[in-house]
DNA sequence: AGTTTATTTAACTAAACGGTCAGTATAGCT
DNA sequence: AGCTATACTGACCGTTTAGTTAAATAAACT
């Protein structure tokens, strides 16, 4: 394995001594492996070799497969819970707040691909074992209440609440997880390219927001 | 499934001894266990298990795991489609003919609930290369083809029709898919009980059919 | 310099898994 | 009855995998 820089240099940033790094990097590696894998089928091995250290040195920062893979998890919903929280969409009309929260989760499954699938294979093999619920409930609260304000307002028709937010999920989510069975509709063209990508966010939003309107 | 013996012997219709539904029976297995865990996780000491039979006679009916799983995807989705295919939708205005369908893939999905997830699995694991095609395509098919009459008549708005069609299934699928993961936003009730499913379906129609309206 | 502490490794174990094989039991045929 | 094709089994093999161990290396602190 390539060790670069390494001796040099005052600067401390000595990346293969540098425990919180070493620590990012295997949840980055475990991120990819389980997104694919799921929890069962993931390699201890491979995710090592992508981090570039040893399967001993995954079980010096993590106590087993189960706790990297929860630890995994928890920063993925977090991270994505943060992006949500930073649009501050009390402040918008509900009509507002929708089509932004639609964009911000669509942009946030395009960005990271991994997330849709990792959520996915959760509930189906672990059957939401590790799921956080509490977090989990943060983003379909989220948009519940976009919904309810709507109602209230009058912009939105009336609907169930839940049952919308899961399909508003679902919408935002299928064309992410399931593109590699997809992909065939589009022959020669990449699902995650500009010109698709842009295409499908602006239909996806058309689609709901026109579903949830009066 | 009622077994038909062929002959009249002294002992009635040994089951054990049908080939016919023992491989049946494999594929029923091997469906339940795939659904689950996918193809790399999958244990064929567990499907010979479900089945009643060693492990050795999975090998007898099949050649390997992944011929097993390929000839259980197909089996899958070419259920999938008889289903499609009964309802003539090519008969009814566009309007009817795509609430049909929507109401029969829900049916399907909340009857079959493995299929969705084994689809989601093919795609994210797999990454699509067991995915048959042809098959996949058909069902797209059938909705882009319903939705492309329904602009022509007027009573869809103006929308792209693929992009549609993947919202469409996303939608359908999501619920069953991610269930386990959902179940905490109606504590206490089943998903797949006779009230939330019948909201949900209703509330599922009721989305897409205002979200693809003139 | 030397000692301690944090980080990483190679080598290993025990269990699990996919797949094989030689052989057994049964049904149907002559 | 004896023969043959079909359906099935139990024991086994080689490989893979999660997890362990003791030792090595590098940084930090005297």
């Amino acid at each position: 394995m390539p060790v670069i820089n390494k001796q040099k240099t005052t600067k401390s940033t000595n990346q293969s001594r540098n425990s919180e790094a070493t620590r990012n990097q295997l949840l980055d590696a475990a991120e990819a492996e389980f997104a694919v894998t799921g929890l069962i089928a993931a390699r201890m091995e491979a995710i090592a070799a992508q981090t570039g250290v040893t399967k001993a040195t995954i079980y010096y920062y993590f106590q087993s497969k189960e706790e990297l893979y929860q630890a995994m998890l928890e920063r993925c919903l977090v991270g994505m819970l943060g992006l949500a929280e930073q649009l501050q969409l009390d402040c918008l009309p509900p009509d507002a707040a929708l089509v932004k929260l639609l964009a911000t989760m669509l942009q946030c499954m395009s960005e990271n691909p991994h997330v849709g699938s990792i959520l996915c294979l959760e509930a189906v093999q672990n059957k939401g074992k590790y799921y956080p619920k509490q977090l989990g409930n943060i983003l379909y609260g989220t948009i519940i209440e976009i919904l309810e304000r709507g109602m209230l307002s009058g912009a939105f028709r009336q609907l169930e609440p839940r049952h919308t937010a899961v399909n508003i999920v679902g919408t935002c989510s299928f064309y992410f997880t399931a593109q590699e069975n997809l992909k065939y509709l589009w022959p020669g063209k990449r699902l995650l390219g500009k010109e698709l990508l842009q295409s499908h966010t602006q239909e996806s939003i058309d689609l709901i927001m026109a579903g949830v309107r009066n």
